[in-house]
DNA sequence: TACTTTTGTATCGCGAACGATATAAATAAC
DNA sequence: GTTATTTATATCGTTCGCGATACAAAAGTA
């Protein structure tokens, strides 16, 4: 057995890993205000800048903007946004927060915390985390460069 | 705005966004063999040891069993793998590579360095890789504790 | 102005991921 | 030994995530 297809040994299962057990901690917190963790992050982005095409939105995300259309559609139909065409450029769709997406961010207080709580480990400290952060962004923007050119 | 919201404070944004772009680098790698990189997971598994029940291969990738069920049913579609009742305990269902399973193993021997390299940045050094994995590691711990106690 | 290309969304299809539920086999309890 | 409980898979329904495709609006070009 080659040690290159150990599991052990691979950061993506690491990444996949992880990632799936974190937006499960996440999920409890959010199905009890109907949401899904892809949501919540369009409201993270929305709630720092309200209004935004599927596009910006999409990019912000690294997500495609079929991923983001009928997620945001869904979103509109539980009233937490609305969607309009832009009045500049039709094309756009203009999604914004309603009074309920709004009021959201003050009925979601505490779920940083409680997430930051299931994660707590030895590992993850106030010295620690600014390199993991660093290492991530590093990785993110190396892979955007090498997928973008094959394109 | 609160600063918990930002999403560039977010870890779990970043493990999201890091795993699916990595998973995406597999992508044109494997599917160049019809396979996907869940499936490709399984592979590993089984790599390392054929002949294992459902169970212990949604174990071994923190995957449920609803996941693994249908994804190695495409595989035995495929002639990747078969699946036979287990001999001791009839509920089992045993997933073995067939010989284009264990064939696969040569033929994707480069798929681990040309992953390598598409990640390859400066954050990411043989100094650097056994603390991420650490860290990682023990996020995951933590995480399935904490998941594991909920239910 | 007419024509081509690009851009922004949307639709479709398929493979995950997972909660909820169903079913048969194995185990435990009595 | 019969009944109750647990365990191993499987099925169903919903939401991502994304490649492929469609279409209209905008931008560029002749």
């Amino acid at each position: 057995m080659k040690e290159e297809f150990l599991l052990d040994n691979q950061l993506c299962f690491r990444l996949y890993t992880a990632s799936r057990l974190l937006t499960q901690a996440y999920n409890p917190l959010l199905s009890a205000h109907g949401l899904t963790y892809p949501q919540y992050l369009v409201l993270l982005v929305l709630w720092e800048n309200d209004a935004q095409p599927v596009n910006d939105i999409a990019k912000r995300l690294c997500l495609e903007t079929n991923t983001v259309t009928p997620l945001v559609q869904r979103m509109e139909k539980q009233g937490i946004v609305t969607r309009a065409k832009g009045t500049n450029d039709a094309r756009q769709m203009i999604v914004s927060l309603t009074d309920k997406g709004q009021q959201l961010q003050t009925a979601l207080t505490d779920v940083p915390f409680a997430v930051g709580g299931a994660v707590a480990c030895k590992s993850l400290t106030p010295e620690t985390v600014p390199a993991l952060f660093q290492t991530l962004d590093d990785m993110i923007a190396q892979l955007k460069k090498n997928l973008k050119r094959d394109t």
